[in-house]
DNA sequence: TATGAATGAGTATTCATTCAT
DNA sequence: CATGAATGAATACTCATTCAT
């Protein structure tokens, strides 16, 4: 959706101003985010954000893909890294203590993330959400299927009430250790990854019956 | 917090801007609420406001307030009148569906309960989700511990789990059919609260193991 | 110039009033300085206030009335006991200290000298100057003939000039310890009363030859 | 201080903006004196201000040094063309009369001058005033330096006192005339330089000892 | 293609004053 | 006589966007 101008920038300015944007949208959502901001501290002159994208919504759209992309991505290889040969629990173990490192280590990502996720106006929500699911989906949904195949969830399971649980609580593990009033019974506000761990494991085992398979 | 002239104020007046605010900030949030238009729209003088109130965040805390009292008073009233002699998971299906009739019918409570849960500035977040949540687990956790204690819930269940589970459902179910992208896999979007109910039903039979008593 | 309103209020409640009107007007000047504060800090009716006078600047002019008279009145107290069989100089230079004592002593009545000295607006300045000055002048003009009479200052010394230069050099020392810029050479600013004292000698020392008896 | 914009404007528009602004602030001070007035007076958007000033407070101060430039250095062109081949006290009363002569003339400058003397906050005053004093004292001290050194000033004055008097005496005689209560006793208010001749003979005599040479 | 000056409606908040109670 | 609610114009300042250069 960016003009053809901005795909011909060098990659040095276009990371300068992806990453300010990151950095300002994510600080302070889309509607007191500021153009103005963003181009001040990217170095460039105002008009030229415009010459690279039509409006402010396409601009944070862009930004948002831009995210998403990225942390699908380093989500999508760290997951592969993982061992599968381990039961189901130790492995989703394993995906939300990388997941909450890697939000720990990028708090640019978080925060677009945080944006995205708290954006209040549909009409903007609807531009940024929908890919941001898609991009979910596409590592939740055939890992859940992969462990479903191979016998490490319970087969009477509903993969659409599992995939739902998956989509609440990673932005829940995301976001909570950072903003406020999100978890006001598990206390992860403030948690250092290291710190989030039990709850974690906590979370898992309070939730095994829905996934784990009878008798093992 | 409001000044002692909001609490002088005559009845209609102060529902008359209540209203209006309720409106404004439900569909717009805090920072892009405007005070210039709650008070046209409510007929009062811009200046008369910061008589009520002595900014704009004590205002929007105070609706806040007033709305998750107002929710959480009638909700009660709504779950003392449920059949406890029932299965839990027929009381719980019966509170969601309480809990989503409510929201149909009362879309500035709806909206606001949006603008606490999608604001992203801490400082405002914090002010604001906290009394909120309060709330929520004062109806919550009674309710749990009630039933545990009577026997419908698992024994080894863990209370904060489920607590947190509920925290989670809650606000989804809420907002889901109402706002994009909140549910990309069981498609609420949209739907009535009857059509919201085979899905609330596969929710909870999905999540079943978590709190059914084994063998039951 | 207050209304009847005014005189017939009991003394601790105006004595308040006026306390509260000094700090603010001192602090703020004339225009910056706010009603609203005032009968909030002094802890009567903003409306009260229009009871009392008749608006702003007659309110202002009364406090500005009010402190000259006090400040005259403990000057003169000051003035009269002070030893005048010592030379002219040695008189000049315990009026300076009293005054630069006494100002220190009292914030609130330097804070409105500075307001009504600094205000810029004519029409605001002229209802609050003259008074002003003839307070000063009447303690100021009797004492500088008598000394003369009594020959303690040069015969041929211009009493207009001497009287002028008195009028210039008092809100000099009064002020320039507590304001920026007004004294960029002999550096009196931030000053204790004991530290300004050799600057004052210095400054008397200065202008010796302008009254002093030659010969002596 | 100013962006760069400001000094990129073409002259014409810089020229108009200044006068505005010198006639708005020198006529109400910092705090009264308003952004909106000036850019409508000067025909520009309210935004604009703000492309050519971060700030209120930076413009007021952009303001006063451009003032305070133009005064020194007219006044410098002024002292230099006068006669040194005369004694002190003529050369004193031709600098003071070249001073009032320029003030009469330059009404905006004059108010500015007294906009900046008469500002009451000291977190304002001091950005203003100490540029202005600078200004001052590099045109006044080398004058005075250089008659002590050609003995036409006594040589036992103190030039600290010799130079505040000049600082005391200057904003006086600017001042005096134009605005209320600052000369109760000469009665400058109101005169034309032509009337003020008289009182500043009057003032140069009655301080004649202070610098006077004796025997001459 | 980049620039950055210009815009004008927008923001929260303050103010002295009025006047009905 | 005291109260305090109401007012509406005022304030400095920000914003996304346009467009001529």
């Amino acid at each position: 959706m960016p003009t053809s101008t901005w795909f011909r920038l060098n990659v040095g300015k276009r990371e300068r101003v992806l990453e300010v944007a990151m950095r300002e949208f994510g600080g302070l959502g889309y509607s007191s985010g500021s153009l103005n901001t963003i181009a001040r501290e990217a170095g460039i002159a105002k008009g030229s954000l415009f010459q690279y994208f039509n409006d402010k919504l396409e601009f944070f759209a862009y930004v948002c893909d831009e995210v998403s992309r990225r942390i699908r991505e380093e989500m999508q290889r760290r997951i592969d890294a993982l061992d599968v040969a381990q039961p189901f629990e130790g492995w989703l173990f394993d995906v939300f203590c990388e997941w909450t490192e890697y939000m720990a280590e990028h708090p640019l990502e978080r925060a677009m993330l945080a944006a995205a996720d708290f954006e209040l106006d549909n009409s903007i929500r609807s531009v940024v959400r929908d890919t941001a699911n898609q991009h979910y989906l596409q590592v939740i949904s055939p890992s859940l299927r992969a462990w479903r195949e191979r016998g490490g969830i319970r087969g009477d399971a509903d993969p659409d009430v599992l995939a739902s649980l998956m989509m609440m609580l990673l932005p829940f593990l995301a976001l909570a250790p950072y903003y406020e009033g999100l978890d006001p019974i598990l206390n992860l506000r403030g948690r250092t990854p290291a710190e989030q761990r039990p709850v974690i494991r906590q979370l898992i085992a309070g939730l095994r019956p829905v996934y784990a398979v009878p008798g093992t």
